[in-house]
DNA sequence: ATGAAAGCGCTAACAA
DNA sequence: TTGTTAGCGCTTTCAT
């Protein structure tokens, strides 16, 4: 049996109010601090969290709920937020929620059963009733790339929608006219965001949108893979495609090579996150960066800021939008005022 | 307030331990059944795991330390786990030590105050000092990727060395013979393993080790890319480079497209870990394969046993060793006996 | 500055 | 089957 407070008591002589005094940074007598130390040291004590948990209310752990942790976008996040919180003192509890509504109100359930002392979640369920339960307990809720009606807690987004009309202008803008997309999930928000945008640009260039240039995709390589076959296969014109993440833009290169395809000569790209993966290409990808670590940071920051100043009644739900930003390749060419 | 079990007692009328039953499988009239479920739901009860855990001893939580949550290799092996363990009822903290001993062993210390039920590390610490105290504990620890002397514990192993001994078999047979290495971290057991592989091909072979072939990287993309640099730049005659895990075959990758050099026309590439990676590399990459999934589920399993069937006192701490594969790609050229 | 004692929400041993 | 009660290890009054 691990030590306990009781232990370190009995072996110093002092009683136990004076121990907890010892490790809550009260004031203990000199003699007394060195006797206590000399004591841990002996019998190897460490806090019991537990204890202390049931006691104060307060289990000092953070729950973190996300739709897929074997996608980088998520496992970066996870990185920067975990490095933040457990610097002051909180513990992360993961749940990887496999994208599937059901076991994401799962994971909150169990997360309310380990009363963890508030939730950080990219939400899959867009109506979120998966937080009703925990919102009743007042902890704080912190929300990743989405808000939802009805639930009052801050956000963290990415100005998506600005995001892909970026990207298409820069299509347009080099003369191409036949632009296909690979988007994301219909029901999820920073699909629609990504969307809304390739549409937006495209309108504002007084390009028609023809819908066999719109795939909808699952974010996930696989689909990747089949979105770039099928664009491909459909629209003999199409100059150039844009694919709205990670995950389906390596699944868009895989596609490219395996169907022979020259970029940028047959078909310009546009990819989406992570600069490495864009530089392991040849030639270099276009892509679309997500400022990931800056919203790591800050959903933490948000996250330290309501657990330590409690409820903030009157405040407003406040969702904060950051910035994409375009990293040019060479995976764009430039068609010269004359269609294909 | 969360409601307790008391408020449902006071509610039902019934005793705490007959609640108490009901929530531990226990008989329960099914009259006073059909009360309890409703004061629960009026209620909204949710049993509070951290008041059980500081009576049971048990918290079933799982702590993982692991050196890199952003290296896909450990995030698909905690994806794995933490499936398997959470449908068993354990929640997982992952601490990401950012392969730095200090921090390992802070992790650690952080879990037993946590009282988490076990530990799965892939330790960067070779020594495990920082497991000592919570092998005092009794509570189990399973190892991934190695062995520690003097910490008596299952693991779950690759075949490193049988791993790097196949990819330079590969290059020897289609005639190489000056063949580089971008190895790991010369700390860690399976760039040692790895290495030694390496140089057993080649004495097998009759092949001389040649200092300068050999890159000793940090498993990183940025170690990828200058070890590439590297041994380009000091080895004209060499032919073909093995890259000993992902992120520095990623590496590799932009080292090979920022010097413009052709694959696998003037340079033979065998890479490691992440199958789609390898597909949308153009040609696609020759690479090792870690059964990831295998991996995780096994520490799972082990685990899982060790929490359900207690001590086993007898035992003798038992490591399994998984085997890797080659894919093939197109990466590896084929040199007719001359030498270049 | 220190000690005594109550109690956080639960389980388990015992009694009824 | 159900109720009573002690106690897990800690924090926190309230005295001293």
């Amino acid at each position: 049996m691990a030590a306990t407070m009781k232990d370190i008591a009995r072996k110093t002589g002092l009683g136990l109010a004076t121990i907890s005094s010892y490790f809550n940074g009260g004031n203990v007598r000199e003699k007394n601090r060195i006797k206590i130390e000399a004591a841990i040291e002996e019998l190897h004590y460490e806090v019991n969290e537990v204890a202390r948990g049931l006691k104060t209310n307060a289990t000092k752990t953070i729950g973190v709920v996300i739709p897929e942790l074997n996608n980088t976008f998520c496992a970066e996040i996870i990185t920067g937020m975990e490095d933040v919180l457990r610097s002051h003192g909180y513990a992360t509890i993961v749940c990887d929620c496999r994208t599937d509504k059901k076991l994401e109100c799962e994971a909150v359930e169990f997360l309310i059963r380990k009363r963890v002392d508030g939730i950080i979640n990219m939400p899959v369920d867009e109506e979120g009733n998966h937080l009703r339960k925990f919102q009743k307990t007042g902890k704080p809720i912190v929300l990743i790339d989405r808000k939802i009606q009805g639930i009052s807690c801050d956000s963290v987004l990415v100005d998506n929608r600005k995001a892909a009309e970026d990207a298409v202008q820069c299509f347009i803008k080099k003369g191409h006219r036949n632009i296909g997309i690979i988007g994301g999930p219909e029901g999820i928000f920073t699909a629609q965001e990504r969307l809304a945008g390739y549409s937006k640009a495209l309108n504002e260039a007084g390009i028609p949108i023809r819908d066999s240039l719109i795939f909808h995709g699952d974010y996930t390589i696989q689909g990747g893979v089949r979105g770039l076959e099928k664009l491909v296969r459909d629209n003999p014109d199409m100059t150039a495609v844009f694919v709205t993440n990670y995950e389906m833009t390596m699944g868009a290169m895989i596609g490219v090579n395996e169907l022979g395809i020259q970029i940028p000569q047959q078909l310009s790209l546009i990819g989406f996150d992570n600069l490495q993966f864009a530089r392991a290409c040849n030639p270099k990808l276009t892509i679309v960066s997500q400022p990931t670590d800056g919203i790591a940071r800050e959903v933490a920051r948000i996250m330290l800021e309501h657990l330590e100043n409690g409820k903030q009644e009157g405040k407003e739900s406040f969702s904060e939008k950051l910035r994409t930003e375009i990293i040019e390749g060479k995976s764009v060419s430039f068609l010269n005022g004359k269609l294909p």
